[in-house]
DNA sequence: ACCTGAACACCGTTCAAGT
DNA sequence: ACCTGAACACCGTTCAAGT
């Protein structure tokens, strides 16, 4: 493996085990059996290497999202696995879903990570558009519904990461909430 | 004024100026006329002062609904101001709102901050009652819906303050795609 | 081309005093 | 009670060398 996927590798490691704090440029070389500087011949600054981790991480989930479009199952039930992909994702990778989508800093314009992060949307508008060709969502543009959705799942999540989704009552999990706003968003058949 | 409110004050001026990177208690000290470390003896260390950044805001944003509530408009102008109060906070606070929504290490259990986010929250939940009363938004569990809605406008915010809602055709500004969401959550009328 | 080691400026935090 | 100043450990980053 390339020193350059090391160091990366290193960097994710460090997020899931100690969050973001826990990722020091001088960990994660010593980590990777280099001296604390060595991440500057590969990274410009410690944010460059974060944005890699993002952009590695959006990768794979749009991996992730094109097996469960070729899977031969219901639009609606495609739908249902990439929410649980994400939500799972943001479980068990909260510092590095953090990175991914609540991060300001890490987003550069017309950077690799703007460009992984699009095609990862992409798919998941794809997922939504097989929803709508089978009416089981509005018929409104397809971008939009998609952003909408992912806006909530994303909403959702943070919420729950942060602690502002308590357990009173009527707050339920992620997974329900989002599974009852597709039920609600649902065209009822015209009588 | 009390020495406390001062650094608050000094802080978020500083997170509303730089970002959170310019926040060091040092700063804060000075910008108050004290010394690098005065401000420990009032807050424990650097997230506790953050937090009562958090708190406060979430205060004056627990205000704003309170006006909302109390003025003689429909419930779904209510709603609507609610939401471009929020909308409006995190374009010219964004350090700010960050504080309050995208944070992790802010929440501590039972706390202050947590007790008045629940506060404002529970004057939105308010605003929304009035409109499900009215029959504008769907007849389901009054918090599920209300945590739905704030879910979405944050996913939303986020989306837009992360460059990752990308001028691509159908992706809306936050406000837009809000209305749509409430338009389409609209109970159709039994035929 | 890739890596190391010393050095710099800066920060959060602690502690012993000051008034 | 409230504040200051010195000090510590740690970090991002830079730079001059090493191989």
């Amino acid at each position: 493996m390339t020193t350059d996927k090391n160091l990366i590798a290193a960097a994710m490691s460090l997020l899931d085990e100690g969050g973001e704090d826990a990722v020091t440029l001088r960990a994660v070389g010593h980590a990777t059996g280099l001296s604390h500087n060595a991440p500057y011949k590969h990274f410009t600054n410690r944010e460059a290497l974060l944005a890699a981790v993002a952009t590695s991480d959006f990768a794979a989930l749009s991996d992730a999202f094109v097996a469960i479009r070729a899977a031969r199952i219901s639009p609606i039930k495609k739908l249902n696995n990439a929410l649980k992909v994400v939500i799972d994702y943001s479980v068990q990778h909260p510092a590095r879903y953090r990175l991914m989508f609540s991060d300001s800093g890490t987003a550069k314009e017309g950077g690799a990570l703007e460009q992984e992060a699009s095609i990862a949307f992409g798919e998941f508008i794809a997922i939504v558009k097989e929803c709508q060709a089978e009416r089981l969502l509005p018929d409104i543009p397809n971008n939009t519904l998609a952003g909408l959705l992912f806006a909530t799942l994303h909403g959702l999540i943070a919420f729950q990461a942060n602690g502002r989704m308590h357990p009173k009552k009527g707050l339920n999990g992620v997974l329900p909430s989002i599974e009852l706003l597709i039920t609600l968003l649902a065209p009822r058949p015209e009588l």
